[in-house]
DNA sequence: ATGCGATATAAGAACATTCTAATATTCCAT
DNA sequence: ATGGAATATTAGAATGTTCTTATATCGCAT
């Protein structure tokens, strides 16, 4: 992974990264909403809201279109929202290895890196 | 979502969302490997590589074995990084939806409402 | 027990993000 | 044109993250 594109995505995974901002996004999952929506579910000032969405904006995480004083706001990737959310939905079970099974698995390695080699 | 998961998934994705730590995952998606491997490969101090190894062991997202003066670090949640990797890699177009368009989904999931209502 | 290689920790400065309070803009109805 | 509802912007204080420098710990070989 070279350096910016490191840079890049670690930018797009801050725009996810708090909690505000991923309530947001798991409303919006479910359809279009309005800052005034928003300010009904989220236990935060409107001001704030309304920054938040200007972060996921930046981001291209989210989009509006306006409907006279009122702007719908939607996922603008809705794939790439549901898929995170989805994987923070879904839970991993964390692992341990042992010295041992590492030094299996290195030595496996070497091996099929030997045999590909001819 | 409730405040408590966002919160806690919030954190989950702050420990992703640099790039030396996405570096640094990137390269334990390849196997095992200790401090030294990656202080070769990524632009930064040992120090700094310590810090971010650090951060990913406590959202559990890395762990690893001794091995003399040795750490071999590995992903403690494999399909977790990998899933999250795997996400940014793939790239997902940006929508627009025009105000319209809006009222039709809109219109639609109404119907559907009434519909399930009997 | 001493020294060296590998890795971690601590303290603080530098930097970035978030929140709060005040105010501004925009759109519509009157 | 005025007022009110909806949303955004600005500035700064509060808070959190990251990096740098110095130093510590651990395991091994001598």
């Amino acid at each position: 992974m070279d350096t910016d594109r490191a840079y890049e995505w670690a930018d797009l995974l801050k725009a996810f990264a708090h909690p505000t901002r991923l309530q947001i996004l798991d409303e919006l999952r479910r359809g279009t909403r309005c800052v005034t929506d928003m300010e009904e579910i989220l236990p935060v000032t409107q001001v704030n809201i309304s920054q938040h969405l200007t972060v996921l904006r930046n981001a291209k995480l989210v989009d509006f279109a306006q409907d006279g004083a009122l702007r719908c706001y939607y996922l603008s990737r809705p794939k790439l929202a549901e898929g995170i959310l989805g994987m923070l939905e879904a839970d991993f079970p964390i692992i341990r290895k042992a010295k041992e099974q590492i030094d299996r698995e290195k030595e496996r390695a070497r091996k099929e890196q030997v045999a590909s080699r001819g």
